[in-house]
RNA sequence: GGAGACGUAGCCUAAUUGGCUAAGGCGUCGGUCUUGAAAACCGAUGGGGUUACACCCCGUGUGGGUUCGAGUCCCACCGUCUCCGCCA
């Protein structure tokens, strides 16, 4: 959530904004203008409260000295003041109400680094990191070679649950897991963060915290008995777990490391990577977050990101940052860096992570703040990124790793968690 | 699912049968003192309206209700704990 007094003040920034990320519409005024009529609403109520307090006070000590026929009068006036309140809060409720729903759907300002641009044509590469292999032979799409060697079943995952889905089998599965395992041992014995397993299902306060609703909701999986929602990613209840706390400076940054399945509808996206299993409704990723200051949070991200990146440099596989857009920002955050890995059988890179800062956007939906130095409550930063999406980083080793044999080789660090060099 | 107890500020805990300003403690920050620290003492420590101050309003899990007036009474919901039931 943007700051509503930051929009009052600097109303023309914010458009600016909204407009480098192609949402540019009268959100910004209807805002304004609701905000207008709320401060004079409410100055108004807070003027009648005032008096019925005052009232109220006197009617107090008048009893208290006996005088009751002038108490008595005067709670004939109070009743009137307190009808007069009822009415215009009524009306003062209705507006705060719109109001805070539109805030909900004002996106996050892009931070200055972030480059002006329409769309993902227009992200900036920042740095590539190995060199895609050259195949002396027809290198196989995962898509052709996973049911060839019967581990990945696309038939049987659209029998059970329709288009994108996928059945992994025997080795791959184990693949799989072992790859959510080393990923897990690596950012928590190397790089300092706590293993979560989260709930799943969420409330929608909760989701609505980090961002995905209320803008979002034809993409999340919802539960029709008791309204919990299916997370779309480890980043929602992450974000979530310390909604309306405050948390001590001297334990952040706060560092979590999730495993979870994450289940998208993709609502928008058809006829968007529609062969194998790069777009699935549900698939499994591994999550880095943190929660920091506002002081730290800029280089939190560098940080955050090379943590991601040190994934594919151990897996050996090639890859190449780049920082999105103004256009192509998600909706929460302000600034993103995505990592995008090599794919045969795209002959480009495809994203497999994306890390982000949101500021105090989450944090201000969420009211997570800390304690300053100066004992001040500020809201903290939150930072996300996928460490890493674990399905993307199967096909990209089953890609890149495939042998003229038409097997699959396991990379170096991943044989410990198989127990064996290859599979298929 | 059933029964009971409970929910107060960053944390812990008070508040006669509804009545003046939600008291006190801890923690934290600032100050005095000190070579430095501790202790002691003083002050500050939720949100909002007002350009800012003065001032005012709101804030006792959430939302309603009763009342001139609600932490206190009533209703619903959420959550925690205890016991019972069911269950991998």
């Amino acid at each position: 959530m943007v700051d509503l007094k930051f929009i009052r003040e600097n109303p023309e920034i914010v458009k600016e904004a909204l407009k480098k990320r192609n949402t540019e519409d009268d959100l910004i005024d209807e805002i304004l203008n609701l905000d207008e009529q709320r401060r004079a609403f409410l100055k108004e109520v807070e003027n009648l409260r005032a008096e019925r307090n005052k009232n109220s006070n006197l009617v107090a000590r008048l009893k208290a000295e006996k005088r009751f026929a002038e108490a008595d009068s005067l709670i004939e006036q109070g009743k009137e003041i307190s009808e007069k309140i009822k009415n215009l809060e009524s009306e003062l409720k209705q507006i705060e109400e719109k109001l805070n729903n539109k805030l909900l759907y004002v996106p996050n300002i892009p931070d200055d680094t972030v480059p002006y641009g329409k769309d993902e044509n227009d992200n900036v590469e920042i740095r590539r990191w190995g060199t895609p292999r050259t195949f002396d032979f027809e290198p196989k799409a995962h898509w052709d070679l996973g049911p060839e060697l019967d581990l990945l079943d696309f038939d049987r995952g659209a029998k059970l649950s329709g288009s994108r889905f996928t059945v992994l089998k025997g080795d791959i599965a184990l693949l799989e897991l072992a790859l959510i395992n080393f990923m897990v041992d690596l950012h928590t014995k190397e790089h300092g963060y706590r293993f979560i397993m989260p709930p799943h299902l969420v409330t929608k306060e909760t989701i609505t915290a980090t961002g995905q609703l209320p803008k979002f909701e034809e993409d999340l999986y919802k539960t029709t008995v008791d309204e919990l929602y299916l997370i779309s990613t480890a980043e929602v209840p992450l974000g979530g777990m310390h909604r309306n706390e405050v948390l001590e400076l001297k334990n952040l940054p706060l560092k979590y490391v999730s495993y979870t399945p994450c289940y998208r509808r993709e609502a928008g996206s058809y006829g968007k990577d529609v062969r194998g299993m790069i777009r699935q409704h549900q698939f499994d990723k591994v999550e880095l977050f943190w929660y920091t200051t506002p002081e730290e949070s800029n280089e939190a991200l560098e940080t955050l990101t090379a943590h991601a990146e040190k994934v594919l440099q151990l897996l050996e596989l090639p890859y190449r940052v780049i920082i999105l857009c103004s256009g192509d920002l998600g909706f929460a955050a302000a600034k993103t860096f995505d990592i995008e890995v090599w794919l045969p059988s795209y002959n480009n890179y495809k994203e497999i992570s994306s890390c982000s800062t949101t500021k105090d956007f989450q944090a201000r939906r969420g009211n997570v703040r800390y304690k300053t130095k100066e004992n001040k409550l500020e809201f903290v930063h939150t930072l996300n990124g996928s460490g890493l999406a674990v399905g993307r980083t199967l096909v990209a080793i089953m890609e890149n790793y495939q042998t003229a044999d038409g097997k699959i080789k396991i990379p170096e660090k991943l044989i410990p968690y198989m127990g064996k060099k290859y599979i298929g």
